[in-house]
DNA sequence: TGTATAATGTTATAAATATAACAAAAGAAA
DNA sequence: TTTCTTTTGTTATATTTATAACATTATACA
């Protein structure tokens, strides 16, 4: 079995989502080169990434959208349900708390840490936030294999050698904090929004150097 | 002059945080291989990443830790003040607006628009947010080139459209709307914190599939 | 029932990216 | 001053990734 390429597997995400756009506005069938339309991709691209994972589709009569999307859900492990607890719940915490769809991404929060007084003790979500010294408390009685860190880099290493002590080996980190090479064994998907809005200006000033690529 | 990488430009903000973490120790000099071990990567790739704007380091004695960060600064044109509008001030609208520091960034945060009436009016960074209505009026005494979308995805395509219509040609997408392809002359730089998850997700069932890769 | 068409699965090629190798240059020490 | 060490800048190689080509298979229609 050959090793899936990390850049397939962020592809993946992207094809759930069109596959599922194209559910609920009842397309029932896609072909390669429609999808690749959509994604912005080669349709031997599309093709050459679904079938690292099996032949989903039917020769002369493309993939049935249902089905393609159901099968790159299994593939994700959507249907998990990782049991995850959520670190610091600031702006950044309580959107990722009331914006994200956890149960329908592999994950179900099941407790929030804060630091800050004047906000442990209210609800998001129906969770009630907990004090950050309460984290040791809640793991005596209850599981959980993944932490969503949204808190800056400063505060967060001890609660992050903390929480592996307690078994946390997946994170998903907004920090600066470079978990995975503390922990190798851990799995980090980092998503860092300064080092996005500097690529940003970059591409912005490169645009601008050359105004006029049309003819290139 | 050849193209550089996308691959390359996204390291860039990464060797940028890792030098001003340096800078901040009192540190003076690093060699590639020492920027290596850091980065997670060869000193083969960081000194063919620099190789690709100019010869920063010298031979023999490795690169200044202040002069290679603020090359690479201006490189990513941090220095630059892009007049920028924010869309959305919900939690991750405020999350946005009261972590970043986007003068450092090469940006500068002039408005901020809302829906929903109980957050207008409200101050942010010392910033009023205004009604969505009120975008015309703003571009009519003002200018920005920038637009930091914190939007969901229905709601975003008519805001995106009067932006463009109004000149607004970069965006920091956090939504799931595909700018680029509508208006192909656009910088769009996409934040989709779903795929991010969706991605981790992934990442955790293959790990375990493979419980024991330390002899592969 | 047979043939034409459409579109996949798969193999082969091209392009891009990362790694390794090495020569050149600067500084340190004898 | 000369030689040795360090470490860059650059060229060459290997690896990875994306694209293109093609043969195969299912469906639709006559």
């Amino acid at each position: 079995m050959k090793e899936i390429s990390i850049q397939v597997i962020k592809r993946l995400p992207r094809y759930y989502r069109f596959l599922s756009d194209l559910e609920s506005q009842g397309i029932e069938k896609i072909s390669s080169t429609k999808l690749a339309a959509v994604m912005s991709s080669t349709a031997s691209q599309v093709r050459q990434d679904l079938n690292c994972f099996g032949g989903f589709g039917q020769q002369g009569y493309g993939y049935t959208v249902s089905n393609l999307k159901s099968e790159i859900g299994k593939i994700l492990g959507l249907q998990n349900v990782h049991p995850a607890v959520l670190l610091g719940a600031g702006n950044l915490g309580r959107a990722i708390a009331t914006h994200m769809n956890f149960e329908s991404l592999g994950f179900k929060l099941k407790a929030i840490f804060e630091k800050d007084t004047k906000i442990i003790g209210t609800y998001l979500r129906g969770i009630k936030v907990l004090s950050d010294e309460d984290i040791e408390a809640f793991f005596a009685e209850n599981e959980a294999d993944t932490a969503f860190l949204t808190l800056p880099k400063d505060s967060v290493e001890p609660l992050i050698d903390r929480l592996y002590a307690l078994g946390v080996r997946n994170f998903w980190n907004f920090s600066h904090f470079d978990i995975a090479k503390k922990y190798p064994d851990t799995v980090v998907e980092n998503v860092h929004m300064t080092d996005s809005l500097m690529t940003l200006c970059y591409r912005i000033n490169d645009k601008e150097k050359q105004p006029d690529d049309a003819n290139s």
